[in-house]
DNA sequence: GTCTATAAAACGATAGAC
DNA sequence: GTCTATCGTTTTATAGAC
């Protein structure tokens, strides 16, 4: 593992439990065992531009375990499930403390740095992109398919914040099978509209 | 407004947009034009002590808040939409800064201030409560009441979520509608389980 | 590219006059 | 209860040796 990415590690899982502002840089460094001066070194804009790249990196991992959940020709209604169910697994694993790599960032720099904002934005876009493409792919038609996405997304989130909050995975529980419930809605009249078009 | 009022305003509106460790002292006693040794006058136990406090104040005037929109014998369905609707027009017309009182601070601190994370969970909690009160008091079940209202949270949190970072309100307009529709369904199954009973 | 020493500023907190 | 001066620490960032 190179000193950069060791670098870009500590910061991912620091920022994601403890935020942004209050994750100082010499602790990244110490938690990385890197100098000082590599930081400058790999990353030129100083803690901004480390911050971005975390969240592009977290980001990324969290969309190829979506597409991994999500497999394409997989049951999404099953998926769904299983999305909230490993969710709540990870986070009472870690004691509360790991949830999404990019909400704590996100809500910290969302008036305060624009850079960091659009790493997160598109890191979250990013997500939903493959939600809604395999949404499409189990036969939800296109407006549809997003909307869905996007309640997925604001379910499992607000679920993350009250399950770190109140220390219980109670939330996780609950808009899990109320998200897979609209998912398998929306699958149903999806069957409907397309056996009306067909007859 | 007395000197403690000023500081815990200015608390509260610098810890929703900046969040906690992003938020220092000196802003928050420039913003309340309060001078430097009235905050340990009023809260002796420094910056954490505030920050509890603000996120008690917060979440009061948001359940407050709650309280008005749900008004008893209100229709909850409609309630809920309005929910929603404000909860858009408040955050675009602040620039996507205002958003949940309590958020952004309750995942600094989840896992670093037991304190501030007990305070946030009461905080939230106590919505939970108000919202499954107006759903028993519109016939839904106890069990399913919390559930419904842990939904709505959960949908408006992440919705405030991804709304203050994609700069856009889209996510609050479809996880309203959403919830909404959840809210009518089990409107419908409590009345047909009540006249199953009835009969 | 690695590492340290240090700068310059901001941080939270305190002491003590009024 | 109000206000200021200041302490000690920590912060981000840089300079410069290796």
């Amino acid at each position: 593992m190179t000193t950069r990415q060791r670098i870009l590690a500590a910061s991912e899982e620091l920022f994601r439990r403890q935020g942004y502002a209050g994750t100082g840089v010499k602790a990244i460094l110490a938690s990385s065992q890197a100098p000082y001066g590599s930081l400058y070194h790999f990353f030129p804009g100083g803690k901004e531009e480390l911050g971005a790249a975390a969240l592009r990196a977290g980001g990324e991992t969290y969309r190829e375990l979506v597409e991994t959940i999500f497999e394409p020709g997989a049951d999404v209604v099953a998926a769904t499930r299983a999305c909230f169910e490993g969710a709540a697994e990870l986070v009472a694993a870690t004691g509360y403390a790991d949830a999404c790599p990019i909400a704590t960032v996100a809500l910290e720099v969302a008036s305060t740095s624009e850079p960091m904002r659009q790493a997160a934005a598109e890191a979250f876009e990013s997500w939903l992109a493959v939600l809604t493409e395999r949404f499409v792919a189990a036969g939800i038609a296109e407006p549809r398919a997003r909307e869905l996405a996007i309640e997925l997304f604001c379910a499992i989130e607000g679920a993350f914040l009250l399950s770190r909050t109140t220390r219980s995975t109670e939330a996780l529980t609950i808009a899990g099978r109320a998200t897979a419930a609209a998912v398998a809605g929306a699958l149903r009249e999806a069957a409907a509209s397309g056996d009306a078009a067909g007859s």
